[in-house]
DNA sequence: ATCTTGTTGGAAACGGTTTTCGTTGTAAAG
DNA sequence: CTTTACAACGAAAACCGTTTCCAACAAGAT
């Protein structure tokens, strides 16, 4: 078996389709994307099942996902599983992942300093990166 | 006359409304919960018309807006007019503005170091605020 | 091989937002 | 004050990403 999702009781082909497209892609991708994608390779996976294995995939913790500006989700193979942030190309999903500790400090202080509690915070860099800037 | 949106040739009543409205609400609300509030009090504005008055305030700086993780988007009043951050409850909407020179440079020198341009951020904190705690 | 039940996927529903387009009414010109 | 031009309105429809439905399917256990 190529791999499994925790916690998910069948390991279905369509699964190891999206698994398999994950490794090789690099970068944020849309759900939509990635099934286009498994529709040019002729891997007959549905797009609800696309949905449905990212969001397992999320809730494991194998993958992160992000929010466009304007809602939309992404997706990403995650390398580190600590709590982290991302620079993100607009336009060619390239991502750097980042850390601050320094950022999380502020944000949960801020927060406790004002009573609030059950605290969460999102934090993303959108710009343009070196190779798509020319 | 009330108020005036900056580079709009013509007040309406409608727009008018919407302002009056925003001036007594505090927090972030959706669109949609700004215009149940006008037809609650009998306003006569289209939701249409609400969505465009609210772009039109945020293209002009008159109102900030924010994103819920869902994607839906905020509005509110905008107060300081710096760039500034929110810490909103998930409940009520209430929110608190925050400065935070310090990310604010971070975010900028941790894009710069890897060479992207055209650089912007976004960073919320969500919770739960005291009053809604109980 | 059979059975149980998690999984699939096309279609339909959903929810927020935007567009369309005929109507309305503001504001300026006559 | 009347006319005129066109910005703005708003109900309905289109959009778009995502989720739900449900009948058919198939993975893994017995």
């Amino acid at each position: 078996m190529t791999q499994a999702i925790p916690n998910a009781p069948r390991n279905t082909r369509q699964r190891a389709e999206v698994l398999a497209l994950l490794r090789e892609v690099e970068g944020f991708l849309t759900a939509q994307q990635l099934h286009q994608m498994l529709v040019a390779r002729e891997a007959r996976v549905g797009l609800t099942t696309v949905y449905r294995t990212l969001q397992l995939l999320v809730d494991a913790g194998e993958v992160d996902s992000t929010r466009l500006p304007g809602g939309e989700q992404l997706f990403r193979r995650c390398g580190q599983s600590r709590h982290h942030h991302h620079l993100v190309c607009r336009q060619c999903g390239r991502t750097v992942e980042i850390a601050g500790p320094a950022v999380e400090r502020w944000a949960d202080e801020m927060a406790a300093r004002h009573g609030f509690t059950d605290v969460q915070h999102t934090l993303e860099i959108f710009g343009t990166c070196a190779a798509c800037a020319r």
